[in-house]
DNA sequence: TGTACATCAGTGAACGCGCGTTCACTGATGTAC
DNA sequence: TGTACATCAGTGAACGCGCGTTCACTGATGTAC
């Protein structure tokens, strides 16, 4: 029993490790918005400093650089991604789709997820280091929905077993998805209407309604 | 019947509007390699002079400006994009989407035609007066598919055509199209098969084979 | 509890650097006679 | 054909500017006694 533990009235965590995690955050928010809206290249040090209310030297006390604080982003968008995916997978087929067709509409009309997608893409295919990161998380999210899927694979329509696996038809519903925001982003959400999405994966399977 | 009819013998355009034209096209070639390797942002005017042979005045005498370069580079992509699209569609459809998936491999695996996909789509997010522009070209292209498809849409599975109209197929098929291109880069080919566009297209489709 | 000292999150001016754009200049090409 | 002048594509040094990062400093919080 070490004197730490025999501390219980005084917080675990002082005021001062309190205060430093809401700026980390703060920055992390700021580094969100100013990262989409510029892109990575052009978003600025200081421009994040201020969306966050601290200044540039703050950014060094979190960071070691500009660069740890995007892959940082990505890290924290990444784990926000895996609960996005645990937030739409149900019991119920049909309201699994739907949730499908509300993921959609959610990542295509927020202008910020939107980009922050692209940009982090166009990252990795530019540092080749971090594209494996973007790799496993794109094949963690998909074999999640595959283990959801496998279940049900055998029972599915043979003339689309035959024509492809159910991992191939995994990809090509991320692929899809991905696409289908950004086409929504261009044309508008008239001609590219959300629960498109979940018809056309029916379609794929071949299932009714 | 003006002099300049007259003159026949010596070249319409002479020797200072032949290399003017040359440098220009050097120039286009130098941007959308830059620009696709380091982003428009980060892409530096003087890299492009550089790598186009010519010094940085020379640039400005052809544009008035970093973003006319870029705009115009797009402008030319988007002409070589409609030719990409004329030479897909054959008579036969087997021809078809063997030439899709041609495609489709053709896009992912040149880094540069990828990498210039995403960041002219970034840049029409981030510039809704360019957007315009993407959305007409994106709907063309669009257009196109569906001016041949329409003839044996009639004759589909009606099956297919009560869930989704012969445009939304066509919007599908182009999210389908980015989003295989999109994955392919991260994945890898063995994960994202080129033909498995063809083969899902044909699930959508609800064709044999 | 009170006091003296240590820690460290946060500050912001200063740095070296590379950027987009300009412009006076050069010289090959074009034109007039 | 030859000559004198005009045009203009291309040059590259220079400009003003904003960038990422550093670092000596501040002062609130934490610790020892």
């Amino acid at each position: 029993m070490t004197r730490s533990d025999e501390v219980t009235t005084r917080p675990r965590t002082g005021r001062r490790a309190e205060t430093k995690a809401r700026t980390r955050e703060a920055l992390l928010e700021a580094a969100r918005r100013v990262f989409a809206e510029r892109g990575y290249g052009p978003a600025s040090v200081e421009e994040i400093a201020r969306t966050a209310g601290v200044s540039v030297g703050s950014v060094y006390v979190h960071f070691a650089s500009k660069e740890a604080l995007f892959t940082a982003l990505v890290e924290a968008q990444t784990s926000a991604d895996v609960t996005a995916m645990s937030a739409v997978v149900h019991d119920d087929p049909q309201e699994t789709f739907a949730a499908l067709d509300r993921l959609v509409s959610d990542v295509a009309d927020s202008r910020e997820e939107a980009l922050l997608d692209a940009e982090t893409w166009l990252y990795a295919v530019r540092h080749p280091e971090f594209a494996d990161r973007l790799a496993e998380h794109e094949m963690r999210m998909a074999r999640f929905a595959n283990d959801r899927l496998s279940h049900d694979w055998d029972a599915m329509d043979p003339a689309v077993r035959s024509v492809v696996r159910d991992d191939e038809f995994v990809v090509a519903a991320a692929a899809l998805f991905h696409g289908m925001i950004r086409l929504r982003r261009v044309l508008g959400e008239e001609r590219v209407p959300a629960d498109l999405y979940s018809r056309v994966l029916r379609l794929i399977l071949h299932l009714p309604d």
